[in-house]
DNA sequence: TATTAGCACTCTAAACAGAGGAGTGCTAAT
DNA sequence: ATTAGCACTCCTCTGTTTAGAGTGCTAATA
C-alpha cells in the first residue's frame, strides 16, 4: 500500500510533528533526515501522501501535518515500539511502580499518576468491575444500631464497603448467619452470575427465607453500582502544559470531559477486551469534543483474566511510542502485583 | 473609619467589579447607582479610597479595582449576607443536598460537587480527620491467607479500611481476639489519645503481650496517615469558564495546586476551628501561586463538635455573598445528615 | 465650602498596513 | 526521475494609527 520512500517520508513527517507541533516542510525533512533527495522531490512525495489522505495542509504555504489516517498507518505499519530506544525512563518508572502498595483502588490511583508523570499525558484506569469479579466473601457488620456495613471481598483484591439501613433490626448474630450462608454458597463464583442466580431463587421459593434472599439481592445490587467512581484520572497539570492546549477552548472541553467521567467511560468502553495495547486515534473515538485526542490503552490482568483497563490519553500528536511502552509496562506490572497478593 | 458616602462608593465599586471583571470608572458608578453626584465628585472619592488603600488602578486612565484590603473591609463591615436576596438557589441547592446518602466520604464528595455547581467556583472539603475522631470499633478480617483487612469505624461515621500483610500468620480467631480486646478497651475514646496510650503501654510492659500491642500500634498508625487523600475538590470545569482564568498561566498554576493537594491542605489549615463562616482573601493566604484566589469556608459539625472543613475557592473577585450562603447552608446540612445517622 | 463642568492628558485595545519568511506548486533543465 | 529556479500564497510579526474610556486638575458655580 505504501512502500519504501513514501513510507519513510511519512514517518519523517510524523516523527517531526510529534517532536514539535509545527507543520513540517519539505526543507526541514531534507535537513533532518538523510534521504539524499532535494526539497523539491520531497515536496512531490508529500503532495502524493496528501492525495492519499495521510497528510494535510493547515493552509497553502504551510508544511504538512499528519491526518488521523496517517497516524493510523504509522501505528499499524511503521511503529515497532520494542525496536526503539527505551533509554532511562522505563527503569525509572519501574522503580516507582515498585513502591505501589495497599488495595487495588490505591494501586491503580498511584499507577495513573505514575504513567501520567512519565508520559506527560493523562493517565487513566478503570477499576476492576465488580460485576465480572469473583466473589471471595462478604462480611456484614452491625453499626450504630440502625446501620449495617456490608463489605464485599473479591479474589481480585477489590474491597468495597457500603452502609445500608438496618430496617429489619437484624442483630449481629443474624448478620453473621446470613454472611456465612452467602459465603458458603457463593465463594468462588462470578458476581454477575450470583446476581442472576439470586433472582432465580427469589422466584422459586417465594416465602421461605424470602427476606434473607431479598436482603442478599439488595446487597449485591448495591455494591456493584456506582458508575463514574470507577474511573481514575490523573495528570491534568501535565496536559495543560502541552503546546496543544494553549487554546483555552480546548482546555474547557477537556476539563468538562474529565469532570463528567462518563465521557472517559465511553472512551474506555471502546477498548475491546483483546490482548495487547490498543490505540484509538483522534476522531476514531466518536465522542464529541474529544476529536484531536488519542488514547493508548490495554487491559490489566488478574490470574491471566483481564479485569480492567489502563491507559493514556493525549493529543493526537502524542508520542505513541512512549505511550505504548509505558502502558504496556504498567499493565504487566499491575498484573504481577495482583498475582502476588 | 469609613463613613456614609465613601463607604457606599466602595460598595458600588466592589459590587460592580464582582459583576464583571472590568475596572470600574466614575461615570459607570453614577449611571448605575443613584448617588446624586457627578462623575467628578465620584472621581474625588475614588481617589481618596485609593489613598486609603481600598482601591487601586491597573494603570492611569483605567477605572478602579478593589484591593485585598478593600474586599476585607467589604466583607467585615459592609456585607450582611442574610439581609440579601437569596432568591431561588438555596432551595434548589437544598433539594440537591437532600439526595445525599452513603458514608461520609461519599456525602462530602457530592457536597463539593453541589457547592461548586451553585457557586461556579471550586468546592472543597476535608474529611473528618481520623486523628480527632472517636473510636467506635475495629474489625480484623483475615484475607487470602497472607493478608489482614483492618477496618476502623468511628462514631463520626468515617470508615477506613486498609490491607496489611499478615506476617505473623495470625488466624481469624486470633484476629477476633485482638479486635475485641481493642474494642472493649478503647471504644468511645479519641483516636489520637489511643495512639498516645498505646505508646505508653508499649514502654511499660515490654514483653508480655508485646506483639499484640505492637500490632495494634501499627494499625492505628497506618489508618490515620494518608495526607492528601483527605481533601476533596470539585469544579475545575466551572472555574476555567470564568473570565478570570482566560489567561493560560493562571490555569496552569491552579491545576498544579489542585493536583498537589498539599497546597489546598495548607489553605484549609488556615481555617481556625471557630464558629461561623471564615474568609481568606487573596494574598492573605501566604501561599505562592494562590494570590488572587479567595476562600470562603467553615467547619461542619458532628454532634456539635467541628470535625472537618467545607468551603469554596474562587478568584478574589468572587461573589462573597453567595459563597457565604452556600457554604453555610451546606455545612448546616451536613451537620444534620451526620447527626441523623 | 462642596460640587461640578470642562479640558488636556494618559493609556489601552483594536484596527490596519507593510515587511519578512516559510513553504508551496509548477516548469524547464539536467 | 530528479532538481534548480521562480513566482505565488499565506501567516506572523511589527510598528503605527485611531478611537475611546477614564483620569486629574482647574476654574466656575451653588
Amino acid at each position: 500500500m505504501l512502500e519504501g520512500r513514501n513510507k519513510r517520508v511519512l514517518l519523517a513527517v510524523i516523527e517531526s510533528y510529534i517532536d514539535s507541533p509545527d507543520p513540517v516542510g519539505s526543507r526541514y525533512v531534507t535537513k533532518k533526515y538523510e534521504f539524499g533527495l532535494s526539497p523539491a522531490t520531497i515536496r512531490n512525495i508529500m503532495a502524493d501522501l496528501e492525495d492519499m489522505g495521510f497528510l494535510m495542509q493547515p493552509h497553502t504555504s504551510a508544511g504538512r501535518v499528519p491526518t488521523d489516517m496517517g497516524y493510523r498507518f504509522y501505528v499499524e505499519n511503521i511503529l515497532d515500539p520494542y525496536d526503539v530506544d527505551r533509554a532511562g525512563f522505563p527503569e525509572d518508572m519501574i522503580s516507582h511502580l515498585n513502591c505501589l502498595s495497599g488495595d487495588v483502588d490505591c494501586m491503580l490511583q498511584e499507577t495513573t499518576k505514575i504513567i501520567s508523570q512519565f508520559s506527560h499525558y493523562l493517565g487513566i484506569a478503570s477499576l476492576p468491575s465488580t460485576e465480572s469479579s469473583t466473589f471471595h466473601k462478604i462480611e456484614l457488620l452491625s453499626y450504630k444500631n440502625d446501620r449495617i456495613v456490608v463489605m464485599l471481598f473479591t479474589n481480585e483484591g477489590l474491597i468495597k464497603h457500603k452502609i445500608i439501613t438496618n430496617d429489619l433490626a437484624l442483630k449481629q448474630s443474624d448478620l453473621s448467619r446470613i454472611a456465612s450462608y452467602l459465603n458458603s454458597r457463593f465463594s468462588g463464583m462470578n458476581i454477575g452470575d450470583i446476581r442472576v442466580q439470586l433472582v432465580q431463587e427469589m422466584k422459586e421459593q417465594k416465602d421461605e427465607c424470602d427476606t434473607l434472599i431479598s436482603r442478599a439481592m439488595d446487597l449485591f445490587g448495591n455494591l456493584s453500582e456506582g458508575s463514574g467512581d470507577d474511573v481514575l484520572i490523573s495528570g491534568f497539570k501535565e496536559v495543560v502544559n502541552l503546546p496543544d492546549f494553549s487554546d483555552i477552548e480546548k482546555i474547557k472541553k477537556l476539563s468538562e470531559a474529565i469532570e463528567n467521567k462518563h465521557t472517559i467511560v465511553k472512551l474506555i468502553d471502546q477498548i475491546v477486551q483483546e490482548d495487547g495495547v490498543q490505540i484509538v486515534i483522534g476522531s476514531e473515538n466518536r465522542i464529541e469534543g474529544l476529536d484531536n485526542m488519542s488514547m493508548v490503552a490495554t487491559t490489566y490482568k488478574d490470574e491471566g483474566r483481564p479485569v480492567g483497563v489502563i491507559g493514556i490519553i493525549g493529543p493526537t500528536r502524542m508520542n505513541y511510542n512512549n505511550a505504548i511502552i509505558i502502558v504496556d509496562t504498567a499493565a504487566k506490572y499491575l498484573g504481577h502485583m495482583l498475582k502476588a497478593r
